[in-house]
DNA sequence: CCATATCATGAAACCGGTTTCAGTGCTGAG
DNA sequence: CTCAGCACTGAAACCGGTTTCATGATATGG
């Protein structure tokens, strides 16, 4: 019942445990003769040697850790999805722990991931500040993605949010939207706000004032994106199109729409930011600005083996692109 | 730069790295002179106790593997969710590992986190066979969540998918329809084949024919939603209502129905099975059946805790929830 | 043919903790 | 007053690997 050693598989083959370890890792040459017994022990042992021995005895625990915040989230999951094709065959695995967007949980899990001696942590979103992250992973390599430090030393993989705003007010406004409504995400949220001054630059550089009463903060929901349209209706304004945040609020966003009897697109057009996997199949299918969420994550695990192997860091901003489906119409008069 | 160990801690509190361990793991009393000089210099060189070391040296790593098939499928996270949950101060925390559906990745992990002596294994979905499941976790405790073995030992928490394909069903056949389509999930897939039978067993009871052209395969996919409704079409066959394997499939089967100036709930009914976030808002909100994923990991925490010290195992089979909201509606005549 | 570099290999140290074991100093019972 | 019993504590063994070091054997070169 108990686990088959190093030791044992020495003793099976008749060689002393350096020379098993020798074997398994391929770090210098051993006789053909031992190697052979060394490996037919350790098949016939079914052999699995601990990753803890190891890391403890080589130092490097050969995972990097993945701090999510909110694994179920398609944005997110995709991310994740491209960590673990990046990692692919480099011989690092990835370790995933979940914030939940609650930030002492997400201190906690940032703590056992250290703990574990993770050899690199790579942030995925998050809301610790840039002080709280250092002061937990000192020294470690650390990056993260889809969020940005402007003014401090870590590292990141992020999407141009700002341009991404602008795509889809740009679109709007080409096909003859002025009265353009924007939902905005969470205030603190970096991307949140770069996305909404994407807004106001293509609405200054068409020449279309921004009507604050056009403007109404959400939180990234589908519920935020039904108070919004609420909201704009109890104002009162006109308005023939919305930029959503966020797929989620635009659908919300959309659902209420209906409920007031205004129809998408005829009525109002309507535009997102994600191109979740629903959106594509939602009636009608949304234009949105597709965040190349699987390409971030495989740039992070890029960019964490150069810095674990001291190749230093290549900065870059992903660019987002805008897919135009069916929530879009030209405004009609 | 180095990390500082137990060792250094019981140099600079003046005392052996014994009572250091003491100390912090509370087992036995000590001086509370020394203790207090003990938390004094933790505190002092920011130590964070090795949980490699610490797993290697108790033979216990206080950490349940979860091997999950797709993190980003709403139903799997909330899955997750659940897990996290339930272990919540048990002193034991989750690894992560995904297969992505793909048999050769979900071993590997597997056997990554074996590898990690986790002390415990909750698989979530997957497609490994009870046997190779076995042959890696090797008398570890395991469980699988949403999946059932039925002739085998592999203790599983799960839903009666059966009964939630009846519920559906039912409901419809309550609101006088009787040409209900199906559309069906993988057909390998444990439960898609139980939804199908709780379909088949509802039609039955209600002395309603099934009518073989109203059951068209699926995949799971929205994709498959739409062809499936395609394919509905082409046959000819009328119906006035469809029950969808999952609720992405009910967005594709909604989609399609859209382009063929089929209306929801007007000329169909729908109903789909998850209940996953975007659900509620959709247009028009989704009838569905809810299952309590959420639960579920919960469930799967606190049995793999009685497993863990011996209680034993207590099955269960959940159940699920209908949900009507507004994709459906008595037949008209 | 001898000195030296190279190779293969086992012994032992080490990674950073936990846990057993063997005291030491006190207290309380006899 | 003596001895068993208990509460603390440090030394040392241990967990299962990796890696350094020393050694004997073999190959190379002058």
């Amino acid at each position: 019942m108990k686990n088959v050693t190093i030791q044992d598989i020495a003793r099976v083959a008749g060689v002393s445990k350096s020379t098993v370890s020798r074997v398994l890792n391929g770090t210098v040459a051993v006789n053909p003769e031992k190697k052979k017994s060394v490996l037919d022990a350790t098949k016939r042992l079914g052999f699995k040697p601990s990753l803890i021995a190891r890391s403890l005895a080589s130092g490097r625990s050969m995972t990097i850790g993945v701090l999510t915040q909110m694994i179920g989230s398609p944005f997110y999951d995709a991310i994740s999805q491209g960590v673990i094709a990046g990692l692919g065959d480099t011989g690092y695995s990835p370790l995933f722990a979940d914030g939940r967007w609650q930030v002492q949980k997400e201190a906690d899990a940032l703590t056992a991931l250290v703990g574990r001696r993770v050899d690199g942590v790579v942030l995925v979103g998050g809301s610790m500040t840039s002080e709280q992250i250092s002061e937990v992973c000192m020294g470690l390599p650390t990056l993260t993605v889809a969020r940005r430090f402007y003014d401090q030393p870590i590292h990141s993989i992020a999407i141009d949010n700002e341009l991404g705003g602008y795509q889809a007010t740009d679109c709007l406004l080409r096909l003859g939207h002025q009265r353009i409504a924007m939902i905005r995400g969470i205030e603190q949220h970096e991307d949140a706000r770069d996305r909404f001054a994407g807004y106001q630059r293509a609405m200054g550089e068409a020449g279309v004032a921004v009507d604050p009463s056009l403007v109404v903060d959400g939180d990234f929901s589908a519920e935020s994106g039904i108070r919004a349209v609420g909201e704009l209706l109890s104002r009162g304004c006109e308005f023939s199109a919305i930029f959503a945040a966020n797929d989620l609020t635009a659908f919300g966003a959309r659902l209420a729409l209906d409920r007031n009897g205004l129809r998408v697109p005829d009525d109002v057009s309507l535009v997102g930011f994600d191109d979740q996997m629903e959106s594509a199949f939602f009636v009608p299918p949304l234009t949105t600005i597709r965040q190349p969420a699987r390409e971030m994550g495989k740039q992070a695990s890029v960019a964490m083996m150069n810095l674990i192997n001291g190749s230093g860091f290549e900065s870059c901003l992903l660019t987002s692109e805008l897919v135009v489906r069916e929530s879009t119409r030209s405004v009609k008069d």
